[in-house]
DNA sequence: GCCGTTTTCGGCCCGACTGTTTTCAGTCG
């Protein structure tokens, strides 16, 4: 079955051609605008089609679309891009993501030297018959080859957590500079978007020149892309493009929400704003030259009748229309947790004993901590056998007698084998609080053998929380193949909770699935998975990410009272 | 190619910076 990042790829490359063979603009903004909704939803195309939904439902999609996706689901081709490719060189789309190369470049280079795609362009900046064409020169030449490079390397994201740390380092190398008033890092970042392209600092001070100086000369930069009065980029030399931007302080309002985004939010605020006569920009709210607004964000919605929206929600995935009736929301916050419900101790491949685990736990002012050691199927974690469990089960109970300071749920983070058996006997399971459910093997499996193999395990009485639902790893691995909307909805059948795994590596389930789960009534349960006390910390990447999924403290498991959550793991 | 709390036609976000220019087009976010 065609995936959803499938049909965007189709509609992407048409984009691409559309806009070098120099097509209404417009025309090429729906393709793309089609690309965001569907790249952004839950349920598959494919499946929606099979189910005879309107697709012309979703924003973006209109009749022609709506023909073209369902060419590209009946017929795996498209015959638009086909036409296309026919007209242009295939591989002439790969040279839009060289930076500074857009569609009017890319299209001179195809005429005047014939270049088909990378491989071309290289030959021809090496021959030095580049910056031959009109509007290019010997910089754009040396740029592109070494662009090139660069592009062949890597195209990878920033997993957020690793973004942080460069985002502190660099806030608090800029905060030196004593006329600097404000200071926030924008964009995808604040959006806690689980990774970032870029990273956008805006700030507002008396002596810009200066901060764009000692910014452009900061530690680590691999070189400076641009450098001027309100605008500055660098590239470090991590990869990570870092630009940095001043705003004079009555606009800080409305430049911090023009830069946090994303594009798409921006673009449907401004144009509520243009029917209701205003213009909106990063310099403010105004009526005709009138500045009417912009110094909060708050002013900047307020202009247009709106609440604030946080920037977690900021994707126009329905927050404006959820906030124009006053519907939206009420996000879940670290505040909000209650305990840990997935975490490892020295008895399996922990660092830190259980006791420790518990103290630390303590310390954050939780009221439980669930112990999740590994099952035996799963050796090279020092997997416990069922012995080990029931010794390490009265371990709990008996330091539960002695302690109050935190419960320790008894737990294991049980491996389900391959025919979806899990890796404990049942009556081993049931002297459990509840169970956390992985896959840790046979990743390769198909996705209909590997979501039955799920559903399986779910069958069994004792199975609570599936763990990291899809086991990706950012920018390592991606995740297994499984229908996700058929376990959520089997979830919600069997009264089983999906785990969001907060470590900054996985943050799986994602944004979208978070967001169909709640949808689906089926809760979520914000897990460090930690390996150590230190790991406990990350519960905040976990709610970042639930909150960008429109959780509520309702919609998450622990966010509940240990007596609540017994009733909830208490199945039929 | 999409869309409609004026609209089924006529709009569709908008400002900064660079390189290659002699006044600005192209690109980016």
């Amino acid at each position: 079955m065609i995936q959803n990042s499938e049909i965007a790829d189709y509609f992407t490359k048409v984009a691409d051609f559309l806009e070098i063979e120099g097509a209404n603009p417009f025309r090429v903004r729906a393709y793309r605008n089609a690309v965001r909704t569907i790249t952004g939803l839950a349920h598959s195309i494919a499946e929606l089609i099979a189910a005879e939904s309107d697709l012309t439902q979703l924003s973006g999609i209109g009749k022609e679309l709506n023909e073209k996706i369902r060419e590209i689901v009946r017929t795996g081709r498209l015959a638009k891009l086909e036409e296309l490719e026919n007209r242009l060189p295939p591989g002439l789309h790969q040279v839009l993501k060289i930076p500074g190369l857009g569609p009017r470049k890319v299209k001179a280079l195809y005429h005047t030297l014939k270049i088909q795609g990378l491989e071309d362009l290289k030959k021809a900046a090496r021959e030095g018959r580049v910056r031959t064409i009109e509007g290019f020169g010997q910089k754009t030449e040396e740029k592109i080859l070494k662009d090139i490079q660069r592009l062949i390397h890597s195209e990878k994201r920033t997993p957020w957590f690793t973004a942080e740390a460069i985002a502190r380092t660099l806030t608090e190398y800029l905060k030196q500079d004593q006329l600097l008033a404000d200071i926030t890092v924008a964009g995808s970042f604040r959006r806690r978007k689980e990774t970032v392209g870029d990273l956008d600092i805006l700030i507002s001070c008396r002596n810009a020149p200066a901060v764009m100086n000692s910014f452009t000369a900061c530690e680590g930069v691999e070189r400076v892309i641009s450098q001027g009065d309100t605008r500055s980029s660098i590239v470090l030399r991590s990869g990570l493009q870092v630009d940095l931007r001043v705003v004079p302080r009555e606009s800080y309002g409305a430049a911090l929400h023009y830069f946090t985004g994303s594009q798409a939010h921006n673009i449907a605020i401004r144009r509520i704003g243009q029917q209701k006569g205003l213009k909106i920009n990063e310099y403010g709210v105004f009526s005709g030259s009138r500045r009417t607004g912009g110094q909060t964000e708050e002013e900047v919605y307020a202009s247009i009748d709106l609440p604030y929206i946080e920037p977690e929600l900021r994707e126009d995935r329905g927050e404006i229309q959820a906030a124009r009736e006053r519907r939206l929301p009420h996000l879940v916050a670290s505040t909000d947790i209650r305990g840990d419900l997935h975490c490892h101790t020295t008895d399996s491949d922990g660092r830190n004993s259980l006791d420790e685990m518990a103290k630390a736990a303590a310390a954050r002012g939780y009221a439980y901590l669930a112990i999740t050691n590994h099952t035996h199927h799963l050796k090279i974690a020092r997997g416990l056998s069922p012995a080990a469990v029931k010794k390490l089960i009265a371990e709990i109970d008996r330091r539960n007698a002695r302690l109050q300071e935190v419960v320790v749920l008894k737990s294991m983070e049980v491996d389900i084998l391959s025919d979806g058996r899990l890796d404990l006997p049942d009556h081993i399971l049931s002297e459990l609080d509840f169970t956390v459910c992985s896959i840790h093997s046979d990743f390769q499996l198909d996705r209909d053998r590997q979501t039955e193999r799920i559903l399986r395990a779910m069958d069994n009485p004792r199975f609570n929380i599936l763990g990291h639902p899809t086991g990706r790893l950012l920018n390592q691995r991606p995740a297994y193949a499984v229908d996700l909307e058929r376990l959520i909805t089997a979830a919600a059948e069997r009264g089983c909770f999906l785990e969001l795994n907060a470590h900054p590596d996985r943050l799986d389930l994602d944004d979208v699935h978070c967001r169909l789960a709640k949808e689906t009534g089926v809760k979520v349960a914000i897990s460090t998975d930690a390996h150590s006390v230190d790991h406990l910390d990350y519960m905040r990447l976990g709610v970042a990410q639930a909150r960008r999924g429109w959780l509520e403290p309702s919609d998450v498991l622990n966010t509940h009272t240990l007596a609540q959550l017994q009733k909830l793991f208490r199945r039929s």
